[in-house]
DNA sequence: AATGAATGAGTTTTCATTCAT
DNA sequence: CATGAATGAAAACTCATTCAT
């Protein structure tokens, strides 16, 4: 049987292909119920190919939830700097950086399946949102009245609990578009007060 | 360890010990990740053992889901009937609700981990949860003008999200009490109007 | 849970028990597929009962196939005995024998699957039978011409082949009697030569 | 041994050893008693390697019983067409097919011990045979004088038992040739007529 | 005489990984 | 670059058998 390069292949091509199947499989069934022959399989390629490109399973998805958590920081950081001098109140902010992240979920819904929940990392990724968010908000608490009497990390992980189960049930599922999500969950925590007032 | 009976020995007692151990492990390791050596090792006995009592590894995790599950739908039960006459709005009565959940939670952390995150009843329970507090902040949603521009599925979802992440990082560690974030959480979402307009 | 000896048991009583049972799961299932927790559930008694009775799977299922063998070698006996000084032609005795065969076949269906078939010791039995039926129609198939063409062993062997099969497909089943099926493979076997001349 | 792919192997020779070494076990010890590890053992090759080319053990007992039976239906088929036109009498076909059937025994004893003895299809393949054997021999039963007391059913059952055990005692241990042992047994129970008539 | 409880010693099967080509 | 062939190491599960009561 014929062996060695295929015709009109190459090395990154099938690297590429296996990234894609790997994510693709982790996130319809888990890490443990995903064999490497399952990826290699849906690639149309064998096993010791896969070796070619990636040291081990684990290696495989570690590397696919470091790339997500990076790609999500540098939307953190972006989110931040951009806004940091604004004077514009913390719900603008929030909103467009909630806004960046759910784009980014759902141009990579199954890597966000992985990344978000499956994985360890995804422990660390809600971490870090949620010291992020405790700074974004802290000054500002002040202004909503409705959120005087709670703790700011108790209201910073509430947010995050928010955000991770409606992008998993709305947001991956197509039932709400990202700029609608940002703004929903943005009115449920931060409804401002004049709007209050005014009823 | 020589065959046979051992001295003093008791079936239930067994079988009790092979459930927590099963338990306390599947919690921390996940299902896969967790042998039935592991378990019977854990509990100083061997794996035809754990086969007198359980059939399957499969079938003790699902009997731990199922009791999880059961035992939550009591409460909910419980606690809708209790409340269900009651004038009083619906903070207190989902308050007091949050609070029974909560007291089950923490008297089983480890079954919670299990029967709340890692098994796949997680989302039915989840979406359970979800659709009863839509049906009891059906009707009252008018009272909160904070809520008055969102739709009442999303802030359900939202509202289980909460519950999710706090309980993980708050409740189970024991830096919260129920009670102290059953109040929170009410708090976030059903901020008392009087309270708002009178600022 | 109650222990120790029951109401109105007795040990004999148990043993048979066992025994019966044994010989039904044994002949309908095989020796290998048997489990010893089959036959003692069948039996409604424990495993270390059965062990009271029995040194082990492989001992009782050897003491089925000693009786049957036994039981059988002393109809083989008789037969023999009955006859041997009868001038009668090898027919008529060879009718007889196979009838009080048969009829300790049909008496005992399942210990003769056990016995005749699934049994190593089936090998021998048939091989002692062999041995009887050289020894009976040596001296007389002068008479019949049809075997004259046939070696004595084959032809033996070809009868104990037919019995075997006969008494699987058409004894056993009870499509045929005994006495009929044992004329039927004498008449096969030992068609009378005036028969065939007076045609 | 180390792990990889071994100097000079090749997939199609080990299935090949593999289904060899199992026929043989299975042949010699029975189904039960034959262990994936023995065979590999006496394949110089490893469990995972049987799995390689087997889905399970039942699997490839079941291959050798279809492959067993698919090739004797052919036998069957073919003998059966080549002589159907003949008006030379059932002796000489019977015969022949018997030589048939019996070169291939002799070929393939292992296979045979199993597909004709041992498995639970041994019984259909008799079952067919017989059915077979009724049809060739229906219209010509006349003929033979000797056979005109016994059922066709009987007979032909009577025969398939013949043909197992002198198989077993005989033809598989080389005491007799397959064309002997057909001769022997068509002679048996078709002794021609005016062969008797003529003494 | 009988049972409840337990285990030693396997058995089949799986899967990530690796060597030779 | 890629494959065919193979395996080390372990996993779940089974069953005859035995000890303590």
């Amino acid at each position: 049987m014929a062996r060695g390069r295929r015709v009109n292949s190459s090395g990154e091509k099938s690297k590429q292909l296996l990234l894609e199947k790997a994510i693709e499989l982790f996130s319809i069934h888990g890490y443990h119920q995903t064999k490497i022959s399952d990826i290699v399989k849906a690639a149309n390629l064998t096993q010791p190919t896969f070796y070619l490109y990636f040291q081990s399973k684990e290696s495989i998805f570690k590397d696919l939830n470091t790339d997500f958590k990076n790609r999500l920081y540098e939307i953190f950081n972006n989110g931040l700097t951009q806004t940091v001098q604004d004077v514009k109140c913390v719900r603008t902010q929030l909103t467009e950086n909630l806004k960046q992240i759910f784009y980014y979920f759902v141009e990579n819904p199954n890597l966000t399946k992985i990344g978000f929940y499956e994985s360890e990392e995804a422990k660390h990724v809600k971490a870090e949102l949620v010291k992020r968010l405790v700074a974004t908000i802290g000054n500002e608490k002040g202004q909503f009245t409705a959120l005087n009497h709670v703790d700011i990390h108790i209201l910073a992980e509430s947010f995050v609990g928010s955000v991770e189960r409606l992008t998993l049930t709305n947001l991956l599922t197509n039932e709400r578009k990202p700029e609608q999500l940002a703004e929903d969950i943005v009115n449920i925590y931060f409804a401002e007060k004049h709007e209050l007032v005014n009823k």
